[in-house]
DNA sequence: TTCTATACATTACACTTGTAGATTTAATTT
DNA sequence: AAATTAAATCTACAAGTGTAATGTATAGAA
């Protein structure tokens, strides 16, 4: 549970997207994985690779000739660290802002409205003690 | 409606909330005012503030001696750019699953539920063409 | 076994970021 | 007007990022 999540940069989260999905595999097939308008050569893949493994946050095992790469550390904890950053970072901690911001800002259909409603009823069930956004 | 904001760094942005706050004012305020944890130099931060200026991020009125910064982009123009871009990274442009992975995350108060399922409310009110969360 | 293609490793290089020290300019005081 | 001094500008420098080119080792082909 505590492991400090690597600092992953931008360019690295598209590397590690593809990992997490499709994991394990090569480097060549990352870069055939990469999305759409992203148009990375083999050796800008390799150095994105590369680092994340400096970093701890992949790691290979060989096959043959080549590498197959695995993630060392989750998706959940990796997007939870970034939207804690990104949260003190943009809105100083308040979550609550943040939501609200983005609920304002952006259309989402009946159906994703109604499962929020549905998760804020789930939530004012379980009766949380009143920390209200302040973390770390 | 189009000026791309500036790229705000993770230092800038602490900057920029102040100027925000509480523009116009003098770098040496602006140290001043920096929260609890930062302790920079003044060098550091005027540092800061040169690079805001090269961005175009901020401005300055000459006043005596010194500057008075204010802001050229608005706080909530910066929150929406860096939220896409970071909705982007991490979440590949999925703003429901954010949301959810927020709300599942965090403690909220009954009254910020209740501010939330309101929002809800008006957005399902509002009656929002059926685009769902892909943006740019 | 030697050659060749391929995959991994090393090196490169400019830009950004965090963190300031040193130097110059200009306002205020005397 | 000269001296003081505070604020602004210039310079620095290492680490991180984006984007590869080039060098090297090795597995498979001949």
């Amino acid at each position: 549970m505590m492991s400090t999540t690597p600092k992953i940069s931008e360019a690295e989260w598209e590397i590690m997207k593809i990992i997490w999905e499709h994991h394990p595999l090569t480097s060549e097939q990352i870069t055939r994985l990469l999305p759409a308008p992203v148009e990375w050569s083999e050796q800008t893949v390799r150095t994105f690779v590369t680092r994340l493994l400096k970093k701890k946050a992949i790691a290979y095992e060989k096959s043959g000739r080549s590498y197959l790469y695995y993630p060392l550390v989750s998706e959940n904890e990796c997007v939870r660290a970034e939207s804690r950053s990104f949260l003190k970072r943009v809105f100083g901690g308040a979550t609550q802002l943040m939501v609200t911001s983005f609920l304002e800002d952006v259309e989402l259909s009946k159906q994703e409205i109604e499962q929020l409603e549905q998760l804020l009823k789930e939530k004012k069930s379980q009766g949380t003690s009143g920390n209200s956004g302040k973390q770390e």
